[in-house]
DNA sequence: CTAATATGTGATAACGTTGTCACGAAATGC
DNA sequence: GCATTTCGTGACAACGTTATCACATATTAG
C-alpha cells in the first residue's frame, strides 16, 4: 500500500498519483485517470504513511525534543536499591527511545546529608535544579518516595511532574505505581494458601504500605496477627540477616516470611547457610523482583512489579502533559505478578532437616 | 545531525557511523575511529531520527487500523443517562481520529428484557457479538458498569478489553475511572465548606461507591449521618423530583443536597418553581457534568469528570494492550474538577425567601 | 608461506513520501 | 500563424536510517 504501488497499479507515475490523493486543488488532464488512481486507492484501502511524510517534510524530528529531568529519590542514610536502579536504567532506555534528552539526573543522596531532613534536602535539590534559568526543562520524573511537603515546593517549580511509586493515596501529581498494600496482601495470601499459619513480616512498618497489606492478608486468612513475626526495619540486606537471626531465636519461628523488600529477601537467604548446628529455614517472599532475586540460592519468590510498564506509561503520561492532554490528576495503578520460584514451600511439606534441626 | 554529518565530519562511512553509534558489540578496526566517532555525535547531539528508523523498519505503518467493539451498558428498567452518550460520542470522534474502525456498537438495553438478570442480558450480547467468527475484532471498549461475573465471560471471547468509569475495586480487567467515592466526598465537603450541616443524598445506596463518599465526607466533617436526609433511589430524573417533594415534607429538610448523578440533580432542580405557596430551595450538587448541567436554571454546581481524558486514555490503553506492551491489568483513576456554578449557596446567605416561605 | 577463513569497511539500495526540474502539450497572446 | 505562456506530467533526488553486498585487510589453519 504505497504510492508506488497504484502507480503501477494505474499506468500512471508515483508524482501523479501523490498529486491526485494529496492536492485537493489539483486537474487531471483526463478525467479517466483520476477516477482510476482513486478507485485503485479505495480498493487497497490505501493510507499515507505517517513516517515517511514526516520523514521527508523534517517536520517529524521525532515528535519535538523533551529535555526531561530525573529525580531518583534516596537519603544519605539508606543503603541503594538495586529495584530503583533498575526503574532507572530502563526509563533511561525508554527516553532515548522517545527521542527526549534525559536533561539531568539528580540522586538525593548526594545532595543530603546526615542532618538534614528529608523535605530540605529536597529544597536543596530544587534549588541547585532549577537555578540556571539557561537552560529549559520540559518535565520531570521522580521515582521514589518524595514528601508532599517537598512536591508542593516542586510543583511551584516544575509543572510537568510524574512520579513513579511514590504509592500516594492522594491526587498530588500524575503517577504511576503498584499499589503496596495490595502487593502484599497478594504475596501473604499465597503464603496462606500454602498452608502456612505462622507468617513474619520484615520491612518497615510506618511508611510503608506493605506492612497494611500484610495485616489485611492476616485478616482474610483468619490469622491473629503476632507482634513477636513482625520485625520493623528498613530495608537494606544486613538487616534482612539480622531479622533472620531475629527469628530464629524465638520460641516458635514463623514458617514463613513476607520481606517488604526483595533486597531484605536476599539478606535474609543468606542467613540461611551461615550457622552449622541449627537450621532454619522458613518459606520467603518478598516483592519487587529485581534482577538479582533469580540468582539467590534458593531463588526467590517474589511479586514481581512491572518496571517496563510503569516507566513506558510514566513517560506517556507526562508526554501527554506537556503536550497539552491533559490538565487534571491521574494516577494510572497497576497489577504485580507472583513469580513462584524456589523460596516458598507448602506448609505439609516442611520436614524436619529443613525446618529445625 | 545525521548519520551523513557525522560521517563528513570524521571522514568514515555512513555505515561505520551506524554500526558504531548503534550496535553495542561492533569493534572498529581503529579505536581511534570509534573515538572520533562518538566525540563527533556528542558534540552535535545526535540523536536518532525515529521516523526514519521507522520507515525503514516498515514498523511504523501508520498504526495499522483496528476494529473496535463498544459495549455501552444501560438496562431496560433505566431510563438514558446522557453522560454515557457523550462519553459515547467522544469516543467515537477518537477512535476515528485514531485511525480505528468501529465495528459495533452494543446497547446492552435492547438485549435485554425485563425478566432477564444483569449477568443474562450479557451473555445474549457476548453470543451475539463474537456469533459471527467471520468479522475480525481487535479489541472492547466498555462503557459502565459490568457485573464481574459478565466481565468473565467476556474475557474468555475478547483478550482486549478496557472499561470506562467501571468503579470496580479488583483488577479484573484494564479500566479508567474516576473514583465515586473520592468524586462525592468532594461534592460534600464542599457544601460542608459553604457551612451546611443538614446534607441529604440522593441516589443508589447499594451500588453506588458515591454513597460512600457521602458518608465518609459527613464523618470528616463531624457531621451525624441522618438515615432521613438519604433518598435511595435510581438515577433519573423522575426520582431527582420525588426526592425533592420528598426532602420538602421533612419537618427540617436539608439544606444542602448531594445528588449522586446530575440527572437527579435537573429533576430535583425542576421541582424549585412547581409550587406556589411555599418554596424550598437547597443548595444542590452533583457529579458528571453533563451538557445540560450548565442549562438548568439555576445553573447546576457539580464534579466535572473528565470525559474527554476518560476516553482517550482508554483508547491509549487498550491500543498498548492491542500492540502487546502491557500484559498485566493497569487501572487509570483521573481527578474530577469542581465546576462552581449557580445551585450552591453559603449557609449564611440563606434568606426567608430563598429557604421557606 | 600459501590457502582458507574471519572481520571491519564503504558503496549502494531500499523504505514511502514530497519537492524540483525539464519536457511536451495545450491555451493564450500579438 | 508563430511566439509565448500555462499547465499537467514523469523522472529523479532527497529526507535519515538500515540491510546487503563486494572488497580489502587481518587472522588462522595447513
Amino acid at each position: 500500500m504505497s504510492l508506488k504501488e497504484i502507480a503501477q497499479m494505474t499506468g500512471v507515475s508515483v508524482s501523479t498519483v501523490g498529486r491526485i490523493l494529496n492536492d485537493p486543488k489539483h486537474k487531471c488532464s483526463s478525467e479517466e485517470i483520476r477516477k482510476r488512481v482513486l478507485e485503485a486507492a479505495r480498493k487497497i484501502s490505501y493510507i499515507p504513511n505517517a513516517n515517511a511524510r514526516k520523514l521527508k517534510s523534517g517536520d517529524g524530528r521525532a515528535d519535538e525534543i523533551y529535555s526531561i529531568n530525573i529525580l531518583l529519590t534516596r537519603f544519605a542514610n539508606e543503603t541503594a536499591d538495586p529495584f530503583y536502579d533498575e526503574l532507572l536504567m530502563q526509563l533511561e532506555k525508554e527516553l532515548r527511545n522517545s527521542g527526549c534528552i534525559i536533561s539531568n539526573v539528580w540522586h538525593n543522596a548526594e545532595f543530603s546529608d546526615e542532618k538534614a531532613s528529608r523535605s530540605e534536602s529536597i529544597g536543596t535539590l530544587i534549588d541547585s535544579l532549577y537555578a540556571d534559568d539557561e537552560r529549559r526543562h520540559d518535565g520531570l520524573i521522580i521515582i521514589g518516595k518524595v514528601t508532599r511537603r517537598a512536591l508542593r515546593v516542586l510543583k511551584t517549580k516544575e509543572k510537568n511532574i510524574v512520579s513513579i511509586n511514590r504509592n500516594s493515596t492522594n491526587y498530588e501529581v500524575d503517577e504511576v505505581l503498584c499499589d503496596g498494600s495490595r502487593i502484599a496482601r497478594e504475596a501473604v495470601a499465597y503464603l496462606a494458601r500454602l498452608g502456612h499459619t505462622k507468617i513474619g513480616y520484615v520491612g518497615d512498618c510506618h511508611n510503608e504500605s506493605r506492612f497494611t497489606g500484610y495485616q489485611a492478608a492476616l485478616a482474610e486468612a483468619h490469622l491473629a496477627p503476632d507482634l513477636d513475626y513482625v520485625f520493623d526495619t528498613a530495608p537494606n540486606e544486613t538487616n534482612g540477616l539480622i531479622a533472620y537471626d531475629y527469628f530464629k531465636g524465638l520460641d516458635e519461628p514463623p514458617t514463613a516470611v513476607y520481606c517488604a523488600n526483595d533486597i531484605l529477601a536476599i539478606g535474609m537467604i543468606k542467613g540461611f547457610g551461615k550457622r552449622r548446628q541449627k537450621v532454619y529455614i522458613p518459606s520467603v517472599i518478598s516483592s519487587d523482583d529485581i534482577d538479582a532475586s533469580q540468582y539467590t540460592k534458593p531463588m526467590l519468590t517474589t511479586i514481581s512489579l512491572p518496571k517496563n510498564d510503569m516507566v513506558r506509561f510514566a513517560l506517556m503520561l507526562l508526554l501527554d502533559r506537556i503536550r497539552g492532554g491533559h490538565k487534571i490528576v491521574s494516577r494510572l495503578e497497576l497489577e504485580g505478578t507472583l513469580i513462584i520460584r524456589e523460596s516458598c514451600r507448602n506448609y505439609s511439606e516442611l520436614t524436619e532437616p529443613e525446618y529445625y534441626i
